[in-house]
DNA sequence: CCCTCGTTTGGAATTGTTCTAAATTGGCTT
DNA sequence: AAGCCAATTTAGAACAATTCCAAACGAGGG
């Protein structure tokens, strides 16, 4: 499915002293084969196919594992379960109001800089969000066997 | 203590044809007072002294009221508590990793249109959120009876 | 092998919020 | 002034998402 993954998340992992799993090796690939921003639930139906004993905690153990290991981010843009983002580029999330649905928008660099400017004397930040929200009209997401919501990498 | 205050809220109520009460007054008056983006619970507890009989889901209810009535926004910048916030004008929010505090950060209005310039086409974004997160040295908030944390309007 | 310790697991507990059904309130009509 | 009606408030139950817990598991290392 994907191919360089395992190791990089491995190599993660190794250098946090902790182990790999087969459980956090799947909820890794899960969240990299569908980059829909799902939530735990989500990810536990998934993960489930595959691994059908695996349990909703371990789910959350492993999310909260591969956030702590710089892998994945969590993303709150309301109050309702957290979901999950493996895009390590520096994007804004986009909420569709309507669907529901969050897609990832890449930004340009430059955008930071810009931003850090209107920040008052006194405030160091050390990250950015930006959330749009509205409604987007793409191009049909196409019935192929993944919709490909966020950037290629 | 807030002036016009009062009768924004009874005229944004009447024209959703809704009643003005001495707790939505008392809710409405407590954001006003001190915006440091209160949760829920923080307003129950400041609204419970100068009215002592009032329930939690009352504040809830008009905390819902005042958001669908468009006189404060809901503030969601991680997963726990809902906070609330009476700023109108186009803001940016600071989160405090430290303190937990969180400050209103004025948004030049050119910010929003180089900001809708990153949006690829067939997005159409109604509102923009940027938060920051870090840390910040402020010039002490002075131990005087309202520290403000907010935009003066 | 067997110990140890990190990991997983199911279920209980917790937290924040919403729901519900009954009591209260306030404006209108008579 | 009394009565009526609908909006509002209230206490507590219900809920949903997440975290906690204590027991079971499993991969190495001695
Ligand atoms: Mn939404
Ligand atoms: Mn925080
Ligand atoms: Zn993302
Ligand atoms: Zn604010």
């Amino acid at each position: 499915m994907n191919s360089a993954a395992p190791d990089v998340l491995a190599q993660r992992l190794a250098d946090s002293g902790l182990r790999s799993t087969p459980q956090r090796e799947l909820v890794y690939a899960v969240l990299l084969a569908k980059r829909d921003h799902p939530t735990a639930d989500q990810v536990f139906t998934r993960v489930k196919e595959e691994l059908p004993g695996i349990s909703l905690a371990t789910v959350y153990n492993c999310l909260e594992t591969l956030v702590s290991c710089g892998l994945v981010k969590q993303v709150n843009l309301e109050r309702e379960s957290t979901r999950y983002c493996p895009n390590l580029h520096p994007h804004a999330h986009f909420h569709d109001e309507i669907t529901g649905a969050t897609h990832d928008i890449d930004l340009p660099p430059t955008i930071f800089s810009k931003l850090r400017a209107v920040l008052p004397p006194g405030y160091d930040a050390e990250g950015v969000e930006i959330t749009f929200r509205g409604s987007a009209k793409l191009p049909a997401p196409s019935t192929s066997r993944e919709s490909r919501t966020a950037t290629a990498h």
